[in-house]
DNA sequence: CCGACATACGTGAATTGGTTACATAAGTGG
DNA sequence: CCACTTATGTAACCAATTCACGTATGTCGG
């Protein structure tokens, strides 16, 4: 995994380099002396870095805490500010942007509503406006954006082409990454719609402590994402986690036939009001998704199972069914838990995934 | 993944010792000047680098070449009889042992019969007596052991205990691990029989270039294993792979239909020859195979997927309808292979997880 | 046998990065 | 205003590496 190359002198710079810009984030705003605790560091070796970063403008001097004890001590900050990152979803039902500094703190949402059966090219261009609206009306220049993350439904390759999509007309066969890295600055990158909103569970949500998950994304379309050891796993062709397409397993349809005539709101609201009928539906779609669901946990063997997607909404009249049906099928099923983020999560790991591939290239964490 | 410390200059030296160790694994023996030049490091590193691993008895400075121009260089190689590993299969048909050295060369084979209805105590009785006899055979003393590791049926967990076996009496809850370390000198390690056996593959058979694999198991017993990024992935519990515990997959029995009257390789044997009732029966059970194999195919989107065991032998027989069947099942199903080794697979994989936790712990590469 | 050549070894100085120790500076609190 | 607390600044030292250059030790051709 880790490519290991000789080192000569400055590669213990580099290590660390990483070391305290680790620290600093962690801490927020840190003294010389404290950081040099936490890191394990001399205080000068932590100050030479400091200065060679705040040098090349990632870091900021703070002005001395007051009304502290002794000699005041120099502090310093991440300068979350010193660029930016996009994350957006392109649907099936609109688009979301999300625009965040790189402290992932999200400084600017925006939205737009795109009808299903848009064309391809409808949606591109509703996807540009929309990030670039998301970015121009925060105030930050174009040339501020790092690394742009599009999250898609279908299947994406490692280059960021959607080479299969079925649920979106004409969808199929287009450059996401590409076209996106020309709609504002920075490298772009695309993936699937469910693997980045287990990323983003996974960063901030539900999925916090788990490393290997499994999240199904549920809806007018049901997917799933597969975490492993906190990272993203998209597979050879980015199909990772795509076992609906298994007849067998009956993803295809489930979401339909929940919804045959009333919204799924209603359905689950029925259901919990004592509805035999719609109990009955909601079991049956359950059971549906357990299979699948129970295909990747005993090929993945995760530690978590979250549902997430817009039926996660309606939370234990879904979940507690999903929970024994799972349990049926599974050797050893694994903890079972809703998403922490609703209609957000998408946008928010694709911001997770901008976010990493700035700290690797470009910060060299 | 990699937990990152703070640099003090040492570490430097622990890189170059790490890289300069694994060239010289590559070369087999090579100079100084030459390691220099892989490496990328200067002469006199190299020099101190190799000098320290000579102390330490890692590696064994050569009588320079002859008959080569200019001054003799001197010349290194990893002692790789520096100590020895053992690694082994208990199975439900026998005990299967080999000790190798640190470059992974088996010296010893070794090889017990053990019925399928034998006692655990018999089971483990005839693994440590086949282990013992492996080693002291070769004249190696116990304490030269510096690693064990044995693949069973079944699923292991992360400790090495045995926590669910359908196939072999009373092995459920047996701590290989424990027993084992008991057995012979170092550490001791267990895992799932598919996993190690994948493991080998991707070491020295068909999945050496491949990162991500989805190894199939057949014989007797139908199992999986799973490699990502090259490494095992054993899940949560040790049971990332067993997905023949769904029912709709129907692995359990798919074996048993095979060989119905007569032996699997008659059967085989028929198929080939233009027996119309064995070449259903052969694709009924390739179909058997490919949809478990879909469903973790689907959920990993693996590089290849591999197929071994006692059926593997069979070839293009079995081969053909699998992948038939999968390129059904899968959007884009994985290049289908046969595995490289016959029944030392699991033992061999034991060898190389064995040698990881050596290379790891006590080498620190 | 001997000189030319090729190649590797050996040594010392310079560089980079890091640590420890201790004196000094700059605040707070009575 | 003095004691106290805490951080900074400086100097000496160490570890690991590289570069440059001189030296050693073999082969090859006459």
């Amino acid at each position: 995994m880790t490519e290991l190359g000789p080192g000569d002198a400055s590669l213990l710079r580099k290590v660390n380099t990483k070391v305290t810009l680790r620290a600093l984030r962690h801490e927020g705003a840190a003294t010389l002396t404290r950081l040099g605790r936490i890191t394990g560091l001399s205080r000068q070796t932590v100050e030479a870095v400091l200065d060679e970063l705040a040098e090349r403008g990632y870091v900021r001097e703070l002005p001395p805490d007051e009304g502290v004890m002794g000699r005041p001590a120099r502090r310093f900050a991440f300068r979350a500010d010193a660029g930016y990152v996009v994350g957006m979803e392109i649907g099936g039902d609109g688009i979301v942007a999300a625009l965040a500094d790189l402290n992932g703190e999200v400084i600017a949402w925006r939205r737009a509503e795109v009808s299903g059966d848009a064309t391809a090219h409808e949606r591109l261009e509703a996807a540009r406006r929309t990030s670039q609206a998301c970015v121009d009306g925060a105030g930050v220049a174009r040339r501020q954006v790092w690394a742009v993350a599009a999250g898609t439904p279908g299947i994406v390759d490692r280059t960021g082409r959607v080479s299969l999509a079925i649920t979106l007309p004409g969808w199929t066969g287009v450059d996401l990454a590409g076209l996106a890295g020309r709609w504002l600055g920075g490298t772009a990158l695309a993936a699937n719609d469910a693997n980045l909103a287990a990323l983003a569970e996974h960063w901030r949500g539900s999925a916090r402590h788990a490393s290997d998950v499994v999240y199904v994304l549920t809806g007018h379309r049901t997917g799933a994402g597969i975490l492993i050891g906190g990272r993203l796993h998209p597979g050879r062709t980015g199909a990772a986690g795509e076992i609906g397409t298994l007849r067998q397993v009956g993803w295809e349809d489930a979401a339909r036939e929940l919804v045959k005539e009333s919204s799924a709101a209603e359905v689950f609201e029925a259901a919990l009001n004592g509805d035999r009928e719609a109990a009955r539906r909601v079991d049956h779609y359950a059971e549906r998704l357990a299979i699948g669901a129970s295909a990747l946990a005993l090929a993945v063997d995760p530690e978590l199972l979250v549902l997430g997607g817009g039926h996660s909404r309606a939370g234990d009249v879904l979940l507690e069914p999903l929970r024994r049906h799972l349990a049926e099928l599974c050797v050893s099923a694994p903890e079972v838990v809703a998403s922490t983020f609703g209609d957000e999560g998408v946008a928010l790991g694709a911001v997770r995934l901008a976010l990493d591939h700035v700290e690797r290239e470009i910060l060299g964490i």
